[in-house]
RNA sequence: GGUGGGGUUCCCGAGUGGUCAAAGGGAACAGACUGUAAAUCUGUCGGCGAAGCCUUCGGAGGUUCAAAUCCUCCCCCCACCA
């Protein structure tokens, strides 16, 4: 079996780990059990954890136990590690809630079967701690002259706002948890963001101080845009997992609109394909590294909503902006539909307006849609109350200021007036395709 | 608790009575160029069917023909001292 951090190293996911050499023997010679936690901020995992969540599947593909621990208690107290403000506390009826939508999302990575793996929520044993045992037992055993020195507290320690006691806590939570998965689960290993470091070491540390035994850390490096952006923001916000949240097709948007720089670097992360195939990308360019864009847009698509989201994913990108055949040697190991026969676009009708847009029909929900019968559109609507209406603009005077600098069209035909009468006349195959600067589309479906 | 400094539009930040919907930068959006990429150039960037009007400068009052700007009270943040 090829040693998991060798894999982990060639695909970029480490950033620091604890005792290289031991980890490495330790890996190599046992179905070990890790860890990560997760925060449970929100209802839905999004694009930034996916690190974290690729990092678990590695371990479960590798024959190892994941445990993915949701904290459920740690969130009642706030995590500062690099953060430069104090985070909302969360109540426990929001923890609870956002708990369940988490492993939802893990599922679709995980497999929760049979004990192989396993989702805990640290709520679990952090609660019923008593606060002055605790301190006896545990928080004799961290040093605050150490603590203060961590990369983690730095940043707040700087700043104006500072770090209030409660955040200051938070460490010694994480630790916890740690030593509770080991004595209960013999889970040796935690991974985390490298802002996670200072919190891990921690961990490692106390179960050295209490159970005399070594225990592992390793950290994922902090994965940016190379234009120096955080994964998975937008204009719109995070890009969610939760389909409800962010669509599929929006989902497979945000891949492929990747910077061309990040290819190869997210396919390693974000897809299983073979190293090889990922690194042979570089020799691409133009169309054909455009190509590669779209097999990264389909495999995490299939990842994070599976196999027929990913391929209504696919087909309604290529009605909209033209179908792309990914020629066989490109990344080979991909199920991407390639070639005519496997894309099946239904095209009853197709209108070709200056030779740069076809419109095609078929049955499909991926696109933003609107849902409006003939009768409202039989008097007529103002093309920027629309495009307003649907939400291709933030305003009235937005959707004017679009229609003016010539960023809006119907059908794909150009509209010249902000003030331009969108009829029953608009309507082809019972749809409206409105289309917003190059690439954000809303259709209008009629009835 | 004391003293001092602050809270401005998405973010940073200028503005100390009218010429302020508020400089400049960033972000963002559109156009051109392209490959649904990047870079570059140009334009836009509170709301309103756009004339004018309305809302905005921590909150509430007040002075004034006129307030982001002056006064009063309150809230919040920061620094130093306790």
């Amino acid at each position: 079996m090829a040693n998991l951090i060798d894999i982990f190293i060639e695909r970029g996911f480490v950033d620091q780990t604890t005792h290289e050499k031991v980890l490495n023997e330790y890996l190599e010679t046992e179905r070990v059990t890790c860890y990560i936690g997760f925060d449970p901020t929100a209802s839905s995992l999004h694009v930034g954890s996916l690190v974290p969540i690729m990092a678990l599947a590695h371990m479960q593909r590798y024959g190892h136990r994941p445990i993915a621990l949701i904290g459920g208690g740690t969130g009642l107290v706030g995590d500062p590690s690099g953060k430069t403000e104090m985070r909302k506390l969360l109540t426990p009826e929001m923890v609870e809630e956002n708990a369940l939508g988490i492993k939802k999302q893990l599922s679709r990575f995980l497999d929760f079967s049979d004990g192989k793996a396993l989702m805990l929520n640290n709520a679990e044993w952090l609660a019923k701690l008593e606060y002055i045992p605790f301190l006896r037992d545990f928080g004799r055993h961290f040093s605050v002259n150490r603590m203060i020195k961590a990369e983690s507290y730095k940043m707040r320690l700087e700043s104006e706002e500072g770090l209030n006691f409660i955040e200051f806590n938070y460490m010694l939570l994480q630790a916890y948890d740690f030593l509770e998965l080991y004595d209960h689960y013999e889970c040796r290993l935690q991974m985390g963001g490298s802002d996670q470091w200072g919190n891990i070491v921690a961990g490692v540390e106390l179960i050295r101080k209490v159970r005399q035994e070594t225990v592992f850390g390793i950290t994922f490096p902090l994965i940016t845009t190379s234009s120096g952006e955080k994964m998975g923001k937008t204009v719109e916000g995070a890009v969610w997992l939760d389909p409800a949240r962010t669509s599929p097709y929006e989902y497979y948007q945000y891949w492929i609109n990747t910077d061309d720089r990040d290819v190869e670097r997210f396919m390693a992360l974000f897809t299983f394909l073979p190293m090889d195939e990922i690194r042979a990308i570089r020799l691409l360019k133009d169309a054909d590294l455009n190509n590669a864009k779209s097999v990264l847009a389909f495999e995490a698509t299939l990842l994070a909503h599976g196999i027929e989201e990913a391929n209504k994913a696919c087909h309604a990108a290529a009605s909209m902006f033209g179908a792309r055949i990914v020629p066989k040697e490109i990344l080979p190991s991909s199920t991407i539909p390639r070639g005519e026969g496997s894309l099946k676009i239904e095209v009853h009708d197709t209108v070709t307006i200056n030779d740069t847009v076809a419109v095609s029909v078929f049955e499909d929900t991926s696109v933003p849609h609107t849902i409006m019968n003939e009768e409202q559109l039989k008097e007529g609507i103002p093309a920027f109350k629309l495009y307003h209406m649907v939400g291709l603009a933030s305003s009235g005077g937005a959707a004017r200021r679009l229609i003016e600098q010539g960023g809006a069209y119907v059908n794909g035909k150009r509209i010249e007036s902000f003030d331009y009468l969108l009829t029953d006349r608009d309507i082809v195959n019972l749809e409206i395709l409105l289309r917003a600067g190059k690439k954000r589309y809303h259709k209008i479906k009629i009835n």
